[in-house]
RNA sequence: GCGCCCGUAGCUCAGCUGGAUAGAGCGCUGCCCUCCGGAGGCAGAGGUCAGAGGUUCGAAUCCUCUCGGGCGCGCCA
């Protein structure tokens, strides 16, 4: 139920009619007609762009335009009043009884409020986290970690039919490094090789993991399979330490997001598409549409790498899909870059039904996304769509204070580091505070304040405030059913003055912040609906401070009471479903 | 040098894919608690939307250029 796309409908309505009456042309294009909340409430409660929009096509003045919707629009049952106002916009007065009806809608329909057609069950792939399996997931990964996921059930509760998806990055240099730095911490949990051993290997390059979780991956090894790689050469073991460090750094990273309160659908084995000849398939594919040579590539203008010659190599014409110039599929040792099994990669996405991809990476891989997305056109043939969402930087603070990381030193802060301090529920709302392309500061101190300036306490506060209220209404009223589908039937018409129809207004918004985040893959619109939200809310509650009968529980006037509890649960309700889309557990008692 | 992202109140940030007089929090000024949780609420001051052109009924939003900041720039992932 969403009062905006009906209001809409019947705008459409009123034109089509206009148009049968010979008011107005035929054939005009009617998309962009917007039925949207003004700025200004004095504007009303919804205004329409047509007459303008229209005024163009149907060569007509805005205002003509507008004077022969207005007498249609006024006869509709929703509409209370009709008014053209400014360049020609239609501004709408809604009968408040509108307003009382998605109250009763959403209590009948509780979170699932919000809900929308809109993706009509298309298939769509997000892909988030794909971090390397060589080690805990840290803060970098947490926000897109966080983003993914939340965009990922905002899409289903739009309507999409949603696949969350980690691409492994088990074939490159860094498992193999990874398997040696095993090796090392196997060899020393066997006594053959000493701390003082692994510092210096380690400052010679030659083991890049330093991290300490090697060493209980090294024990479970020797657990198994004993002294049994301690003499043969590196070609023995490689191959085995590699899968047995990956299947740990898997499961190590999957605790990880589990903790975070994320599982996702598909895994999916960069190895296992190389090995599968994925590869050389998707490639093959392109050759085929004459999209791949031998060349040399041009040095990159201003910088030149300080050993670079130009070398012939196998390359991808993504400049003729937008990229700045064209790309490498295979490296100097003829062996397939990243690019190359990351083409193979979005291929069998495409092959597996999804026209519709969203990848979620660091902002650092920001030189990718062209490429990215000249493959995705070229492979399919031009179907495929690939929206790529960069997160940028997230800093932390304490009582803002920068807390220093380095990744050389090992002190970078884990995302259980994260967890552990502030809470699942913490760090997945505020993750989602900024647009994913704005840098994020992160203080340990304020994100768990108390007070309006953090907004998660404030969202939860709103509803722990509701359910509150309704503990102290079970007292007043013992004997009164007042579930949410009892209040559905309460006489909303005693919910009459501006602040509450206000809220009424906001929480029939709520299915249209849901379609335009969806629409624009934009989660943390609805973390600012929220806040709104939770804001009018609070600020209804404490009218009650001045004015006794303002408040929500009336003892001695039960209907009433009740009018107004429905009011406050509808908005409990719509923020329950904003906090699941979240992944955010909403509190009924702040602590 | 090139590409991508960003530039909005003193600070931190929204701005509903082009709508009307640009919003919120913090900070500042002045009010409001014998309350269903004041862990809050109300009001006020504060803006050349970095700058200059352009597109059109209409631009913070789209295009071009300039300035300033971040990220990246054959083989790593």
């Amino acid at each position: 139920m969403n009062v905006f796309t009906q209001i809409r409908d019947q705008i459409l309505e009123a034109i089509t009619a206009e148009v049968s009456a010979g008011g107005l042309p035929g054939g005009l294009n009617l998309d962009p007609i917007t039925a949207e909340p003004p700025r200004d409430p004095s504007h009303g409660d919804i205004a329409t762009n047509a007459a303008m929009v229209l005024a163009k096509p149907a060569a007509m003045k805005p205002r003509d335009i507008a004077e022969k919707l207005l007498s249609r629009l006024q006869a509709m049952a929703e509409i209370e009043s009709a008014e053209i106002a400014g360049p020609g916009f239609i501004n709408l007065k809604i009968d408040s009884q509108a307003w009382r009806n998605v109250i009763r809608h959403v209590l009948k329909t509780g979170t699932a409020f919000g809900d929308s057609a809109l993706g009509a069950d298309r298939p769509v792939n997000v892909e988030y986290v794909s971090a390397n399996p060589t080690g805990p997931l840290h803060v970098g990964h947490a926000r897109g970690a966080v983003f993914g996921d939340a965009l990922a059930s905002l899409l289903d509760k739009a309507g999409y039919a949603v696949t969350k998806e980690y691409y492994i990055n088990d074939a490159g240099a860094q498992v193999d490094s990874l398997a040696r730095a095993l090796h090392f911490r196997y060899l020393q949990h066997l006594g053959k090789k000493s701390e003082a051993d692994f510092d210096s290997a380690k400052d010679a390059g030659q083991v890049e993991y330093a991290g300490e979780y090697l060493i209980d991956v090294a024990n479970a090894l020797a657990e198994r399979d004993g002294d049994k790689w301690v003499t043969g050469s590196e070609d023995d073991w490689l191959v085995p330490l590699r899968e047995f460090a990956i299947d740990k750094m898997m499961a190590m990273i999957r605790d990880d997001l589990a903790a975070l309160g994320i599982e996702q659908d598909v895994f999916t084995s960069e190895r296992a598409l190389v090995e599968g000849g994925r590869v050389e398939q998707a490639i093959a594919d392109l050759e085929k549409d004459g999209l791949v040579y031998t060349g040399v590539l041009e040095p990159p203008k201003g910088k030149v790498p300080e050993d670079w010659e130009p070398r012939p190599q196998l390359l991808f014409k993504s400049s003729q899909f937008g990229d700045d110039t064209d790309r490498p599929f295979k490296k100097s040792d003829g062996t397939w870059t990243y690019f190359a099994s990351d083409v193979a990669y979005h291929r069998d996405k495409f092959d597996r039904g999804f026209a519709d991809m969203i990848d979620v990476w660091g902002a650092d891989h920001g030189g990718y996304v062209k490429r990215m997305q000249a493959g995705v056109k070229a492979l399919s043939g031009g179907k495929g769509a690939l929206d790529i969402k960069l997160c940028q930087l997230v800093k932390i603070f304490d009582k803002g204070e920068p807390v220093r990381m380095s990744k050389r030193a090992g002190t970078f802060v884990t995302l259980r580091d994260l967890i552990d301090a502030v809470g699942r529920d913490v760090v997945r709302f505020i993750m989602l505070t900024r647009k994913n392309d704005a840098p994020l500061d992160f203080d340990y101190a304020k994100v768990t304040e108390k007070s309006r300036e953090n907004p998660v306490f404030y969202v939860q506060y709103a509803h722990a405030r509701v359910h509150s209220v309704m503990r102290h209404a079970h007292d007043t009223f013992a004997d009164a059913d007042l579930s949410d589908p009892a209040l559905a039937d309460a006489n909303l018409s005693l919910c009459c003055d501006e602040d509450e129809i206000g809220v009424m207004r906001s929480v029939a918004a709520w299915p249209r912040t849901i379609e335009a985040a969806a629409l624009s893959h934009e989660p943390h619109r609805i973390a600012f609906y929220l806040y709104d939200l939770a804001s009018e809310l609070h600020a209804l509650w404490n009218r009650g401070n001045e004015n006794a009968e303002l408040r929500f529980l009336l003892p001695d006037d039960r209907e009433r009471t009740r009018a107004r509890l429905a009011l406050v649960r509808a908005v409990a309700v719509v923020i329950a479903s904003g906090l699941h889309v979240f992944g955010v557990t909403p509190v009924e008692e702040m602590r």
